[in-house]
DNA sequence: GATGAATGAGGATTCATTCAT
DNA sequence: AATGAATGAATCCTCATTCAT
């Protein structure tokens, strides 16, 4: 039972323990953005894992933290992203599409995350977790300083440029979000590259359009 | 306006059960746009209208039907309208505009009815009744349609024109469904005049620079 | 709406209420004998009847008093047709087949009371209307003093007769509450005639074997 | 009868849950043939074995496969009896009474079967689960072709036969159903071994006496 | 780390009954 | 006599959670 060295052991490898965590979470990020908090059940959740239930709380304390930790795990890269953007030189920080494309790529390896995000955004709050607060309204805000001080002379009034971050965000996110939707109903796969490549397409003349300033390409 | 003779015509005069099937309808409608269909109970909506559970029943048969039943009552103004702006004559038709205002008039009166069809569409289709089913996919068909045969010369080709009509339809609606949240969180009310006249005003340029062919205005 | 000389309208025919009376209790019958009293729902009921629920209540004053109702018409005759013929003269009264004959065309006729007894009979008494206590009781005392008191010289234990008496009420009311599943099942319809026929011609049999005295034929 | 190393036969022991398993199925046993499927309820079951009623959901998933399993429980034993006396040879298997009094005294140690198996023979079929159909036509149809193929010359027409395993059938089920009820009533216990020898008794002459061929004592 | 068993709270739904119309 | 509406009680069942093993 016992492994046989286990001194020798790389620590890269993940613990057995870490493995079912993410495992469960794979599992909850699913059922969680496809049914919501409420229509996904903890028995979904370990039916999908292979596990019975009274074994997800030795990874998870209550179904609340694991939706909360599958809201982290999900959104810490694009936190992350939009940080690192932020700190970019003057000229590149200014492209909208500096922004929209590494994000959206980003959320074209996590496919659920928008939907969460939505599911979130529906419930008003509601269910909102602090943690989320922390990080969608700072993220917000940014986004919007950035719109706001772009412009050279004209500069963008805080509530255009408000509405035109929202209507980014809903484009972006809906994009992903309605994915399995359009798939079931129209057979197309909106996560195909010539429709990934297209929606890129749209969100940058979406951006030069919309935004002032000086032209980006 | 006045019924003639309002003594022949009892059918002017709603019956009571009918005005407690709407008054179901209106809170339903509000707790499974906040909630979903899952997280929204009977308990939940007999609570708000004043009854006891049973007494749904003699109203709706099942909660199932009590959604479609909002769905359906929330939907159909929606499709009418559409329906009605597809028979208006060429020019007219053809500018967005003539579809996008009207529209989101109509849904400022119902701000209930966008976080609804999220909801659906969030859920991939999983709980979307048939008779979403019969009315998303012609609508959005029809959009697609009219967005493809725009341009003069140039016609647009129909990806780029259904993942058009995807980024209006989620911006439109996203603009209602984020409404509560962004007060939560700002303070502001999207859908006060201010910041509605600018939301048409962004959507109008959205329209121009993305759409092909004869300029509106 | 008043019958314009209901002076002249016979008393023989039935009126309204009573009709509708009649067509409760009928299917009534019909669906206690097939499900029991529990499993017999008032909206069963009310379905077959063409009614709504609360009509029922115009006609009996509550769903027990409906069932001892059904019980009361379908008995009635029953008690009636033993009690008569505990009045026959000597000889007849003695022949066994002068009441097993009759008792199972009595029941042809009302083939969903054997199964009404039979569900009180499992319920060993648990619903047992009082009525019924009243009525099954004697008639079985009766009959079992019928049995004993038979032999010339060889006079039947008590005891054994009241297994006799036993065996032959579970024959015959056996043989109509097998009706429907023995249909189900063989496709074989046990209330035909030639069944029937045979069936009697059985019980026949029987009584003469185990009964002792004088040979009936 | 003792193990004889109960340490290496942990088999020997049952689980804790079986236990619990068991005695939902004894209390459910009673209560179903006492009231049939409608009329038992969970909480009825619950209750008598001293368990709050999602309890029982870690045993059976549902109140049909708890009754199923009553059944199946009660079922299996006859008819593994009936399949062994099948196999006796020629002279003894076409004894009747080599079948009636071992089923006899297999009831009487599960009295509830009998109205277990009434209860589905009333219902028609409705609720007769498939086990059921599956188990009580073979063995009929066994026993009618027992009965056939018995006389020397003279053999009994199918019809007949038929209706003399019916009638067997009920004397023997409603001896045991009636018990409590008879109890109740008059004070005597059918099961009782003076009755219940007298009442093999009367199944011995029945069959002498409606069976043909040669005689079995 | 995994799980069988147990449970309080709550889910949707049915039921018999009442009452005003 | 018939019924639409309302309801307390009870139905089966699911849920998230706990605990001993």
């Amino acid at each position: 039972m016992a492994p046989p060295r286990s001194a020798t052991v790389p620590l890269a490898r993940p613990r057995r323990g870490e493995v079912t965590a993410a495992r469960i979470l794979d599992a909850a990020e699913e059922l969680f953005a496809e049914r919501g908090y409420h229509g996904a059940s903890l028995r979904d959740v370990a039916d999908r894992v292979g596990l019975r239930i009274p074994s997800l709380y030795n990874h998870f304390p209550s179904k609340e933290a694991l939706y909360a930790a599958v809201l982290a795990r999900g959104i810490g890269p694009v936190v992350e992203l939009l940080t690192e953007l932020a700190r970019a030189p003057e000229p590149e920080r200014n492209d909208p599409l500096r922004v929209v494309e590494p994000v959206m790529k980003l959320l074209a390896e996590r496919p659920h995350l928008p939907r969460l995000l939505l599911h979130e955004t529906l419930s008003g709050g509601e269910r909102l977790t602090p943690m989320l607060r922390e990080w969608m309204a700072p993220t917000f805000a940014r986004a919007q300083a950035l719109v706001e001080g772009r412009g050279g002379e004209e500069t963008v009034p805080p509530e255009r440029a408000a509405l035109l971050v929202l209507a980014m965000y809903h484009v972006v996110l809906g994009f992903f979000a309605s994915a399995p939707l359009y798939r079931a109903v129209t057979g197309t796969d909106l996560l195909s590259p010539s429709m990934f490549a297209r929606q890129i397409e749209l969100l940058r003349q979406m951006s030069e359009a919309l935004l002032p300033g000086p032209k980006t390409r």
